[in-house]
DNA sequence: TCTGGGGTCCTAGGACCC
DNA sequence: TCTGGGGTCCTAGGACCC
């Protein structure tokens, strides 16, 4: 399988037969904190997280420094800060990550055409029609990773397996800056010690409910008898947690994934009882979901309203239109009748929200309903607030309104 | 400790139709 | 009068992932 070297970094040992695992998962390390220190390495042999000071943020990543204080992503600052008190807090730039995240994908598409994304820092690649090419999945591994360092300076984690899961298992456990082969007739020996938390859909509810059936490792669920499973956990989740378990992952490698729903929501740093400024704030929600519908040309026909109050409970309330729409006026419509039925006895609201659900294309429908002052409303909008942080003539209204080369763009003289 | 924002997927109940 | 079973759609909530 593997062997540590002095660095304690994974390293794949000659003898392994890695020919069966052409699944390789890929994933950054530490990824939003590694960019910053492209460009502040003053800080590099200190405590890092990535998020904003103010009151109610999370941290959105962690240096592995900063890890080692039980400093974790998504915790939230404040006790982030409590644990490690002279952490360095950088405020995010998502700008740089995409443009390091974009570098890094091309890296990827060099070597093979079958490069599935999961969301900005790791994805999978099925490398097994690239072998003749570049050599085995391990070899390959190394020189992407070998590259990415290169031209980026950044340093990525390899697991190669022969499923998708087993290999995101691989890449989490020879991280950081490691590579890890699991060949197809290991999987099992692989598998059945690590603990079921491992398990890719067992968060804190499923372990808890796991814990009460006795079940710590995921060798104890593969013995488990799927009924047993599926009447603690559900069906769907008992099917699939079992076949996991026995490294059975019929998922393959998807370059294209279609997109189901666009949302916005908003966490305020103070709640909110001020039912006009909750409702300014869903308009400028609706219009700016609306925008990004728009640009990809599509339409929605379910429309969600998202409250969270006071006391972090969460409501939503979603209604369903005759006639699919990209229009944020007419999105809004919906979402403030949802409101109005929420909001009629007083509230304090922490978090609002909306989401466009049931999404199709675009061309044909909807586009009689597109309304030319909508783009500029959203886009002046977008002008003013980078304005704000960067001065004006920052950016040019126009490069806001570039419509997507796969949809040529609304139309309003289409459709009548 | 006090909990972001972007999503996906699943469950369960009720309405409605055949 | 009391009763079925399957299928689909809609809605609300929750678990989970990055």
């Amino acid at each position: 399988m593997g062997r540590q070297d002095g660095s304690g970094r994974q390293v794949t040992t000659t003898p392994v037969d890695d020919s069966s695992a052409t699944v390789l998962h890929i994933d950054l390390d530490a990824f939003f904190v590694s960019v910053e220190l492209l460009d502040h390495p003053e800080y590099a042999s200190q405590p890092v997280v990535v998020g904003h000071r103010s009151g109610r943020s999370v941290v959105t990543a962690a240096n592995y420094i900063a890890r080692g204080y039980g400093v974790n992503s998504a915790m939230p600052m404040a006790l982030a800060l409590r644990r490690c008190p002279n952490a360095v807090v950088l405020e995010p730039h998502m700008g740089a990550y995409q443009h390091y995240s974009a570098k890094v994908m091309a890296i990827f598409d060099d070597f093979t055409p079958l490069v599935e994304r999961l969301g900005i820092d790791e994805a999978f690649l099925d490398v097994a029609g690239a072998r003749r090419l570049h050599g085995s999945p391990a070899v390959i591994g190394e020189l992407i990773r070998a590259r990415v360092f290169a031209e980026t300076g950044l340093v990525c984690s390899v697991g190669a397996a022969a499923t998708k899961f087993v290999a995101k298992l691989a890449s989490g456990l020879s991280k950081p800056n490691g590579l890890l082969v699991i060949p197809a007739e290991d999987t099992i020996g692989f598998l059945h010690p690590l603990p079921v938390t491992a398990l890719w859909g067992v968060g804190a509810a499923t372990e808890e409910a796991l814990t009460r059936l006795g079940l710590r490792t995921i060798g104890d669920i593969a013995k488990t008898p799927l009924a047993t499973l599926q009447s603690r956990i559900g069906e769907a989740a008992g099917r699939k947690l079992h076949d996991l378990a026995w490294g059975q992952d019929p998922r393959t490698v998807t370059v294209e994934r279609e997109e189901k729903s666009v949302g916005r929501e908003v966490t305020f740093e103070h709640d909110v009882t001020d039912v006009a400024r909750l409702r300014s704030e869903l308009l400028r929600q609706c219009d700016d979901v609306a925008v990004r519908l728009r640009r990809a040309g599509l339409v929605g026909r379910a429309v969600s309203l998202k409250l969270r109050y006071t006391d972090f409970s969460t409501v939503t309330r979603s209604r369903t239109l005759a006639e699919p729409t990209n229009v944020g006026r007419r999105i809004y419509e919906e979402a403030v009748v949802s409101f109005e039925t929420l909001a009629a006895h007083g509230i304090r609201v922490r978090l609002i929200g909306v989401r466009v659900e049931q999404l199709s294309d675009s061309d044909g429908q909807g586009l009689a309903l597109w309304d030319p002052d909508d783009d500029w409303r959203a886009a002046e909008k977008a002008v003013d607030s980078v304005s704000d942080r960067f001065g004006r003539g920052a950016v040019q209204p126009a490069s806001l309104l570039k419509p997507r080369q796969s949809s040529p763009g609304p139309n309003p003289e289409a459709g009548g």
